[in-house]
This record gives structure tokens, C-alpha cells and sequence, in this order.
DNA sequence: ACATCCATGTAACGGGTTACATGATTTT
DNA sequence: AAAATCATGTAACCCGTTACATGGATGT
């Protein structure tokens, strides 16, 4: 059992779902495909960790929906005992900005600017779901706290990640004044 | 040529460096064991993109230092026009996150401490990593501009998970609090 | 004595992406 | 008319980790 099929057993145990809807779930915490998800299902469906029926839809292709099995449960409460791996982050615009000195200015100023629009969407997309959780439902007893907390550290990363880029951004388009008066003096 | 390849191709087009010194350096932006890093610097030595030289070094085992070639520093040119891949985090703790509901708060307490030390460390690396830079390095003329810039956002995201993790302990010891008083009352 | 750092490499395996394959409904 | 959304699945390939293999120097 890997790290996300312990994600998508958790999921499941909050809400039965289609492997389709646990992609979206699962995709704003750890980006999985469709081709990565649905073969996991299976396999944990064969160990009696899950079970599964067919729901037919109108206007929708018919969809095949987990739910989680006692096993499933156990398993899963097992797993919250284990050793946690620590966070693991690849970006290849941290890798790039080691080659800034390398390139034009105007092709650095095309990047951040690139990446600060992913940020300020990812900003949006965080605050929408927390605007969408009421008060009273925040709180350590309520099945949507996790929700809560999780949002909450989705904003606040945007929100850095977003304030990171403006500065930079700043600081390359100072330079690039410097330069330009330089030239007339 | 994969991601990590140009981002080690990179590091070497700064300083020339041994296999085992880019895993070093190349750590805290991307994390890569050096039984990925080898076979990757031999098979750019093998396209031309790099040359090397063993250097002997006393009191330590002799190391292979890397260079690269006018071919290399073309392919890096090219990488920096090509399209930039979005970051990707993987999160065992968002996904245990999730299930916090079904298991007991002390476990939770455990695992955002633990987590916190991480990132209190986290901050303290890239902190030491800043406070190294000197001010007049510190604009984009300078080969340290990007030491200056990723240290700078190493420190603002652990600086925010490290706030985030202090909210959602809080969060966790009032609820245990509200619920011993409850049991008195 | 034992662990850690330095230093390089390979082999087996599991994780993850891209591409292939299909097809209805809805939006632009 | 074309693109996106919903929905499931497989196959080939590449990325990345764990384990194997070696060995001197330094620190606890």
C-alpha cells in the first residue's frame, strides 16, 4: 500500500465516490492521474479493503462507486500510526531561477509573471472553499475541520508563493529602469 | 532530457562540481538521491554536454568534478525558452489531514509537533543560507542574485507553514481543553 | 566500538506520466 | 464545428527509491 492509496482509502471513508470524483477530490493536496487512480482502486477492491457498484446516470456516462469496507477502516486507522513521510516539492521555476544570469531579462520577467496568475488562481480557488464552509462547521468536532484547516494552508501558501513573485517581479523590473537610465546618462 | 538533468546542468554552469556536491546542492530545491543524480551526470558526459577530471584530495576519497561544455551551455539556453512544467508537491500530511476525524487527538498533536520541527529547521537553513549574502549581492547583476531570491522564498513558505502549524496546535489543544472542562461541569 | 561524512557506482523495483482506446453530453 | 466535461480502463515508458557494494577518515 502506497502513500496514495492510503489518501484515497481516507477520502473514501468520508464519502463514497467514483474514481473520477476521488481525482478531483485527491488533485488540489497530491496531483494523480486518472491512469494512476483507477488501477489503485481495483487492487485495493480485490483485497476486500473497498467494495463497489455500478450507478447509472442520465445525460452522464454510468459511473462505478468505492465505498469502504471495515478492513478498509482498519487499514486506515493502522496507517495513521506509521511514520510520516515528509513533504517532498518539485518545481522546476526554482531550478530555472538558478539559470537567471543566463538568460534575457524580458524572458525572466515572462516567467514569474506566468507563475504569479497560477498563484493568484490557486489563491481564488482556496478562498472559494473556505468561504463555502459556515462558521459553526470549523470546529475539531465537525466532519469538515479537515476541510477547514486544509483550505486554510492552501490560502496562506498562495498567498506567500503570490507575495514572493510581486518582489521579485519588483525587483527585475527596477533593474531593468536602472538599465535603461544608465544608458541615457 | 529530463528536468533534473537541466536543473544539475545548471548548478554546473555556476560552478564546477562533483556528483556528489550537486546532490548536496541541488537538495533543498529538489530532492534527488545520488544514485539518480550519477547515471544522469554520465549520460550528459556521454552526449558532450559535460566533460571531468578526477581530482585526488587527501583525508577524503578522490571525486570526480564535472564541467560543462560549450554544448551544454547551448542546451541550457534552449531549456530556458522551452515551456515551464507547474510545481508539484506530494503531502503525506494534507492526506492524513483527512482522517483526523477517526483517530484520537494525541496522535494529531504528535504529528503537527513533529511537523513543526521541521519547519522551525527549515527556517533556520534558509536563514543562515541569507544571512550569508552580503547586501551589495543582493541585486540582479550578481551571481547570487538567485542564491539571494530562492533563499528568500525557502524562508517565507517555512515561515508560513510554521505559522500554520502553530494555528492548527492551537486549534487542537483548545478542543482538548473545552473537552476536559467538559467532563468536570 | 559505532555512527556519520565523504565519495562513487549498479540493480531491482515501485511510482507516475504519456499515450492509446472509447464514447456520450454540454459548452463555446 | 470544435473543444471541454464526464467516465473508465490498459500499455509502454520514464522517473525515483531502496538496496546492494566498497572503503577511508572523522567524530562520539
Amino acid at each position: 500500500m502506497n502513500t496514495l492509496s492510503y489518501g484515497l482509502l481516507g477520502l473514501l471513508a468520508r464519502k463514497e465516490s467514483s474514481g473520477y470524483e476521488l481525482m478531483l477530490r485527491i488533485q488540489p493536496f497530491w496531483q494523480a492521474k486518472h491512469s494512476q487512480i483507477y488501477p489503485l482502486l481495483s487492487a485495493m477492491e480485490d483485497k476486500q479493503l473497498l467494495s463497489s457498484r455500478w450507478v447509472q446516470q442520465s445525460d452522464k456516462p454510468d459511473k462505478k462507486v468505492y465505498m469502504i469496507t471495515e478492513p478498509g477502516m482498519q487499514k486506515l486507522r493502522e496507517w495513521m500510526h506509521l511514520p510520516l513521510a515528509p513533504s517532498v516539492t518539485k518545481d522546476e521555476l526554482s531550478l530555472r531561477t538558478f539559470c537567471l544570469w543566463l538568460s534575457d531579462i524580458g524572458i525572466a520577467l515572462d516567467m514569474y509573471e506566468e507563475r504569479r496568475k497560477l498563484y493568484f488562481d490557486k489563491k481564488l480557488f482556496f478562498n472559494d472553499i473556505l468561504k463555502a464552509i459556515p462558521e459553526d462547521q470549523r470546529h475539531f468536532s465537525s466532519k469538515e475541520f479537515s476541510d477547514y484547516i486544509l483550505a486554510s494552508k492552501g490560502l496562506m501558501m498562495a498567498e506567500t508563493e503570490l507575495k514572493w513573485c510581486d518582489w521579485v517581479l519588483d525587483l527585475l523590473k527596477q533593474h531593468r529602469l536602472q538599465k535603461a537610465s544608465g544608458h541615457r546618462s
